[in-house]
DNA sequence: ACGTGTTTAGAATAAG
DNA sequence: CTTATTCTAAACACGT
């Protein structure tokens, strides 16, 4: 099963920083990207190149049409397509342990695989789901069907839940700056436009105006708290046995004094997110199918699978951190990507094709307007993690997220951040 | 009608 | 307590 094909640890990814202060001066981040690329570099190169799951295929055959799960799919391996109870509810506000009441609330899941476990929400912010969803994406915009697609692909909990979070999305989009939208051509058909991560907000990343958050909770399904997988939370992941290696450590502290960015230690998951539980105040609407997102054949096509079994652990007892910064250079690896995705090749991991904005939004903004790097960037990193590689339904190769060199601030960022909590 | 995009309002929570 | 951030909920406009 493609069980494990999409893990996360929990929660330690997800800090979530904000950016806040001014936006000006795109510009000013080449020279600067550029000079920490190495990070970027170094965090890649760390990164183990992820499992397949046992089943290898890609969940994302995006041809297929969304529910017709196929085998080794996420959708495939949804419990709730299985038979498993499953209430649709909304994203969050039914589920999450921010608001779900002390006893109802369920410990945050240590290991969890969100790509198949439809009863936690994923622990990610949706300016980071956004945000994957673009990294993922092998051209430079993407619809935003298809990012529904790929959320939904990619997170079980998000094929159940009430689509309300759908609304959330477009939200998200059209508040958070990081996000712009890139008009249709005349000539080009279909619906909406497309959006993309302004890459100028990765400078804020260089200022380190930016703030760190607390990590989302995981949000689990009233619905299914009780069946909740039995192996339950210990220590937080980022608690656990990982290492980094001394040279690491310190480069990730310098880079935190340099971005103002704290370390947010081991240990330190804080999880608190919580939100009371609205009652739905409506009736839930009956989740969308995913089939609902008609995506052309392009738009299919833009969508690389978040997948990979991208088990941080591994990777960062893999000397993942403690890689040194000559083996960066080495790093453009290709991707031993899946058959299906041969010109994957070009996803390189180096920072360039791993774009992602390092700070976000404009401060004061209701909405979200600032991603959380830390997040944003596990949650990402993976992504350019060549997996799959029986992945059958893997996508034709292509860039990633072009959203410019800026973005490799991001990744530095995010780097950053995975090494502080190591 | 439906999908998309924008906006406003308010609740919740963590951090300062 | 205030502020920032995230999220939910809705209303509305527009294009296909």
């Amino acid at each position: 099963m493609a069980e494990s094909w999409l893990r996360l640890s929990g929660a330690g990814a997800a800090e979530e920083a904000g950016p806040e202060g001014g936006l000006e001066e795109p510009d000013a981040l080449d020279d600067s990207l550029t000079s920490l690329q190495w990070l970027q570099e170094f965090s890649i190169l760390n990164a183990k190149a992820p499992a397949l799951p046992p089943g290898g295929t890609d969940p994302h055959s995006y041809h297929q049409v969304p529910g017709s799960a196929a085998p080794g799919s996420p959708l495939a391996a949804d419990p709730a397509c299985l038979g498993q109870p499953h209430t649709p509810g909304k994203p969050t506000s039914s589920c999450t342990s921010r608001s779900a009441p002390p006893g109802l609330q369920a410990p945050p899941p240590d290991d969890v695989d969100y790509a198949t476990n439809p009863n936690v929400k994923p622990p990610y912010s949706y300016a980071t789901l956004i945000c994957m969803a673009m990294q993922a994406s092998k051209a430079t915009k993407i619809t935003l069907s298809a990012i529904y697609k790929w959320i939904t692909d990619n997170f079980c909990y998000f094929r159940h839940a009430d689509p309300t979070w759908q609304n959330s999305i477009r939200h998200n989009l059209s508040l958070n700056k990081c996000f712009i939208k890139v008009p249709r051509e005349k000539d080009e058909p279909g619906k909406g436009g497309f959006w993309r991560i302004d890459p100028q907000y990765a400078e804020r990343l260089l200022s380190g105006a930016f703030k760190k958050r607390r990590l989302p909770p995981v949000h689990i399904h009233p619905a299914f708290a009780r069946q909740a997988s039995p192996q339950e939370p210990r220590a937080a992941p980022w608690a656990g046995p990982l290492t980094v290696n001394p040279d690491a450590q310190q480069l990730l502290r310098e880079f935190e004094e340099a971005t103002g960015e704290a370390a947010w230690g081991a240990g330190e998951g804080r999880l608190g997110h919580k939100r009371k539980q609205p009652l739905p105040k409506r009736v839930a609407k009956v989740a969308r199918a995913p089939s609902t997102l008609l995506l052309t054949q392009e738009e299919q096509g833009e969508l690389e699978p978040l997948k990979g079994n991208f088990d941080w652990e591994a990777v960062f007892e893999a000397g993942a951190l403690g890689g040194e910064l000559g083996a960066l250079e080495g790093l453009e690896l290709s991707p031993p990507l899946s058959p299906a995705a041969p010109g994957d090749a070009d996803l390189t991991v180096h920072g360039r094709h791993i774009d992602c904005p390092a700070t976000w939004g404009p401060a004061g903004e209701q909405a979200a307007d600032s991603l959380d790097f830390e997040e944003t960037f596990l949650a990402t990193s993976f992504l350019q993690h060549p997996w799959d590689e029986g992945g059958s339904g893997c996508l034709p190769p292509e860039p990633l997220f072009e959203a410019g060199d800026a973005t490799l601030a991001a990744d530095l960022q995010d780097w950053a951040s995975v090494g502080a909590f190591l």
